[in-house]
DNA sequence: CTAAACTCTGGGGTATACTCCACGGTCAAG
DNA sequence: CTTGACCGTGGAGTATACCCCAGAGTTTAG
């Protein structure tokens, strides 16, 4: 497929399709005789792969590192647990200290509150 | 004082005090004869204001747009509460983003359990 | 044939909150 | 007088995930 339709089918911008083949997440596609790209089918499931991966909170850096899942079978399953609890307790990690910023301000509302009723 | 004293007594690096400076978030100084910047007492009270801001999680430039509260007694009260409110709702909302993030994670990983499970 | 639409490339810009480097002046101690 | 500590400036670099623009070739419709 071309360009057009690989934006088309995955919802992306050029710009950020050009993005992802520079930083290689997904691979060069071949050229036509007139040098337009040509992507094969797969890069399309890469891209919702991707995708996918940013939905859950993965950095393009890390889900670069984890392409290798995408193309092994094999591996498959335990890496990508692995990885999901990895981020898991970042995500958790990340709510606890939303959480105490949320305490914090609750505090300093309630110290307003307070200093405003004395007046 | 003189840089080297607020820089001690703050906790922050000359970079970052002339990154306040530059962005306006603490006065220009007054200069002693030799160039030599001197502070008033009160940028040292304004950094630590700056700093807890930023725990609470304000950016620079929402603190820099809050600056007239610490000079302001008046409005302090009222707007400060307002401030901190809307930002506890901000608060809220990323760790409502979060929780969502942590149960499509969840998901993920019991899906691939399962498929794991049945090979 | 011409104009519009499509495609490619290189390169710059954005936001955030700094850090780091290099060059040069100033001051105090010995 | 020299050495080292202190001070100031301008400007570049960092990380992330793109967006936007300009210039030029290609293709398609009318």
């Amino acid at each position: 497929m071309r360009t057009a339709q690989l934006i088309q089918a995955s919802g992306l911008s050029k710009d950020t399709i050009r993005y992802y083949e520079q930083r290689g997440l997904i691979p060069e596609p071949q050229r036509s005789s007139n040098n337009y790209k040509l992507y094969p089918k797969s890069t399309l499931e890469l891209l919702d792969f991707i995708a996918t991966a940013k939905q859950l909170g993965f950095t393009l850096r890390e889900i670069k590192n984890t392409l290798h899942l995408f193309y092994d079978e094999d591996l498959y399953c335990d890496s990508a647990i692995e990885l999901l609890k990895d981020k898991l307790l970042q995500v958790t990690d990340s709510i606890k200290q939303l959480e105490n910023q949320k305490k914090q301000l609750q505090g300093e509302i309630k110290y307003f509150k307070n200093k405003k009723h004395n007046k």
